[in-house]
DNA sequence: AATAATACCTTGTAAAACAAGGTACCTTGT
DNA sequence: ACAAGGTACCTTGTTTTACAAGGTATTATT
């Protein structure tokens, strides 16, 4: 396997699927949040330190605007290495599955 | 989902597959090491805290054996309640792919 | 005016994977 | 006899990071 896999996937994953939300459309952190929260229970916590790192690692660009009801909100927008490293996260995310696929094994 | 699931995921991965690999047989901790670093890279370092803490929670019993060479081995083998363990994470492990798949979606 | 929902953010805590090191046993080569 | 190397155990310190809990500000609803 590649090198360090569980770190990619602990600290991996999360990003991965906000990158790939985000590869469907631009989006705020608190919709994001929510979205998480119910597909793998991420809390609201977790979503801005995360999105803080991937803009600081280039990953998104920010633009702000108003909304209906509410404070502004800050959409995040994939850039083309956020897009270069969603592939390549995907890649490892399959790669991670079917090891561990192969180790269940049998047991199903 | 759930309740916790990365939390169960970022603690419980490692843990599922040694428990995976404990369920075909006894086996001792640098062997499981060995196996676990050629399928998803784990350290060496890592396997002793675990095994030491999945033996305080009761899914594990230890038992010496000598070595053909060596220092004697010791055994990790499952018990009752870490084959109940076992099934409970492979079902919160195959939901959590599930959630992943479907956010990946069409990106695939 | 007060409440609730939206939406942003920060701080402190806890877990735990890892790297690096250390101990000790045994075999093999010289 | 001795050194070197593989086996196998374990510990310590560092870093990462998800989370809970809280805090701020805006707008709509009552």
């Amino acid at each position: 396997m590649t090198e360090s896999l569980q770190i990619q996937l602990k600290k991996g994953v999360l990003e991965m699927c906000v990158l790939a939300l985000l590869s469907r459309g631009d989006n705020y952190a608190y919709d994001i949040a929510a979205r998480m929260a119910e597909a793998v229970g991420m809390g609201e916590g977790t979503i801005y330190p995360l999105m803080r790192r991937m803009q600081n690692e280039g990953l998104v660009t920010t633009y702000l605007r108003e909304s209906s009801g509410g404070p502004p909100r800050k959409y995040y927008k994939l850039t083309k290495s956020g897009a270069l490293a969603l592939e390549a996260q995907i890649r490892e995310w399959l790669a991670f599955e079917a090891a561990v696929q192969k180790i269940l094994g049998d047991i199903k």
